[in-house]
RNA sequence: UGCCCCCUCGUCCAACGGCAGGACAUCGGACUUUGGAUCCGAGAAUGGUGGUUCGAAUCCACCGGGGGCAACCA
């Protein structure tokens, strides 16, 4: 702690450590993740939850998860669920869990406070009125011709409103503020209105319900949170959120600071248009791997660790961002590379046949599970015989220049077994590949040649009696455009090709009993995961988590 | 159009009146039993114009650009 005093990562890190320093609060550091439960966390909560139980944690303060559930429409304990299970599934614990709703009567007496104070006032003007009345970004409002009505007959008013003696509409208890007000959030914000509806906690209890410029100061100032942390779009929010507080007569009241959100390339965030994607069926569900969904990614096979290294990397500013996806993808290989074991696995396979092997030998070779860099141990054992699968990407009749792998007379070497020689192609009617006719180099078993020679490529391969047939999901972008929020139609802009599945992929035995969701590198293809949905044992799934990076592809290109 | 916020390499983040730096990406090279990883190197930015100052990315003014706000959503 003493070193992110020192050091301050970002502008809040540094207004903390400050607040801190100054004993500003008189109390330790306490901040809330204060989501509505109506969605699915996804990745741009990922920052948020970072900033929010990060913060806390480093000052040696305390993070209350708070759901914002003010709002009877659309919220669902599900949605509670997801929450509860993605936080803790980053590696965050919060403090105390708490809901806005269970605020409901403290929100109420607090509008009855203000009505005697004179700070508000029941209005019963028709919505259309009320709208009418604020103005515009240009006119100053006009005032209610309720505004002034005496202190009694508001309270009299607002007991009723709670009550439930009128129907939806009929009054709302607005702050008195000032209809001038440059903020447009400032012309006497509704505070409290009556919507007969269930809540999913609360039931029929309360026919009042807050406004979030009403229930998210308040609820903080209740919980005695020091530093309200949210995001940009609610700068202007901030006037109220001040005035509300001083009104209420909270003493060192929580100080709101805002950052920009996290935005990525080739993505959707908003609820309404991931909603549309699971309705409308372009992706599987809200754990669809495309999705940018915390439940999305995990099934995909990226990491806690991973998604908290990115979020470092994107960083916290007051600077609207849009972080590249390459971003992302970096932290993602760089958790991953250290920690899952290498397989075999060919995607596309196109068979081998060693002429000079014996028939129905079969050799286990010892092969490490991780590279001579990776600071872990541990191997397993990998069939070779007579006829194997190599990756059909891997071969080329007729090769260009830089093409380090198989051809035509050309010799390479088997990743953990030897090298192999192409002596003869053979092919089908239609004049497609269909058999690679080589000869291996017994000496060179393992992969070392005694005499000392090179070969410019090793490719992988699996055996194909002992290899497992698998389906492989090739995961993409979900999007072809960096931006589809700025295009018309964003379902036009799905990336047709953000889910290649293949089947008959043949991946090495080892696999074939470990539980779903274990994560692999297959070599020289890509981090995957068995999908915790689909996959079972002789019906192994593997979703693509993220490619390696691949220089060759580059090469090409040109 | 009124108010508010923002503007530094392609992207993200630093530099808090004193040599514009890092990460990702890109391009070269080394190494390599993954065209992975790693290592080395290169190119790449203060939106513009004035002002204050010995000195400005930083302070001020204006201009330009981007974003937010006119739900009884959050």
């Amino acid at each position: 702690m003493s070193q992110d005093a020192a050091a301050p990562r970002d502008f809040i890190r540094e207004m903390v450590a400050a607040d801190v320093a100054s004993g500003r609060f008189g109390r330790p550091v306490k901040t809330r993740f204060p989501p509505e439960p109506n969605g699915f966390p996804h990745i741009g909560h990922v920052k948020a939850i970072c900033v929010d139980f990060g913060v806390a944690k480093e000052f040696g303060g305390t993070c209350n998860l708070r759901f914002d559930d003010t709002n009877p429409a659309g919220e669902d304990v599900k949605y509670v669920e997801a929450f509860r299970t993605d936080i803790r599934w980053l590696g965050f614990e919060w403090d105390a869990e708490l809901y806005a709703s269970d605020y409901f009567e403290q929100f109420y007496r607090y509008g009855e406070l203000l009505v005697q104070r004179g700070s508000a006032y029941v209005d019963s003007q028709t919505d259309d009125e009320i709208r009418k009345n604020r103005g515009t970004v240009t006119a100053p409002g006009t005032n209610s011709p309720y505004r002034d009505r005496p202190v009694a007959e508001n309270l009299d008013l607002l007991r009723r409103m709670k009550a439930g003696e009128f129907p939806d509409g009929a009054h709302v208890l607005r702050g008195k503020i000032d209809m001038a007000h440059p903020n447009m959030l400032m012309r006497d914000p509704i505070l409290l209105r009556i919507r007969h509806a269930p809540h999913y906690r609360q039931g029929d209890a309360w026919c009042l319900y807050p406004l979030y410029d009403f229930a998210h100061p308040l609820s903080d100032a209740i919980e005695g949170v020091t530093h309200s942390l949210c995001s940009l779009e609610f700068k202007d929010n901030n006037d109220i959120y001040r005035w509300l507080v001083r009104e209420c007569g909270f003493d060192r009241p929580p100080e709101q600071t805002e950052f920009s959100r996290l935005s990525l390339e080739y993505t959707v965030m908003s609820k309404r248009k991931l909603l549309r994607l699971v309705n409308d069926g372009v992706v599987s569900g809200w754990d669809d791997p495309r999705m940018p969904t915390i439940s999305g990614l995990r099934r995909r096979g990226v990491t806690p660790e991973g998604l908290r290294a990115f979020v470092e990397t994107a960083g916290v500013s007051r600077k609207p961002q849009r972080t590249e996806l390459a971003t992302l993808e970096h932290a993602i290989r760089n958790d991953l590379n250290t920690r899952v074991p290498r397989v075999l696995c060919v995607v596309n396979p196109l068979k081998v046949v060693l002429t000079n092997y014996p028939e129905g030998e079969v050799e286990w070779l010892e092969a490490p599970s991780y590279p001579h860099d990776v600071p872990l141990t541990g191997s397993r054992r990998v069939p070779f015989s007579r006829e194997l699968y190599i990756e059909r990407d891997d071969f080329m009749e007729d090769p260009p220049k830089k093409f380090f792998r198989l051809a035509p007379g050309r010799e390479v070497r088997l990743r953990y077994g030897y090298f192999i020689t192409c002596r003869e192609v053979v092919k089908d009617s239609s004049g497609r590949v269909v058999e690679l006719r080589c000869t291996y180099d017994p000496a060179t078993r393992g992969g070392d040649a005694p005499d000392g020679r090179k070969v410019q490529g090793t490719i992988h391969w699996v055996s194909a009696g002992q290899a497992l047939d698998c389906e492989v999901r090739l995961y993409d972008r979900l999007f072809t455009i960096p931006n589809p929020d700025e295009v018309e139609d964003f379902i036009a802009a799905v990336n047709p090709g953000s889910l290649v599945v293949v089947r008959g992929a043949r991946v090495e035995p080892s696999v074939g009993s470990d539980p779903p969701g274990t994560r692999y590198q297959f070599e020289r293809t890509g981090y995957f995961v068995s999908d915790v949905v689909d996959s079972r044992p002789g019906a192994l799934v593997f979703n693509r988590t993220v490619g390696l990076r691949d220089t060759w592809a580059k090469v090409k290109e040109r």
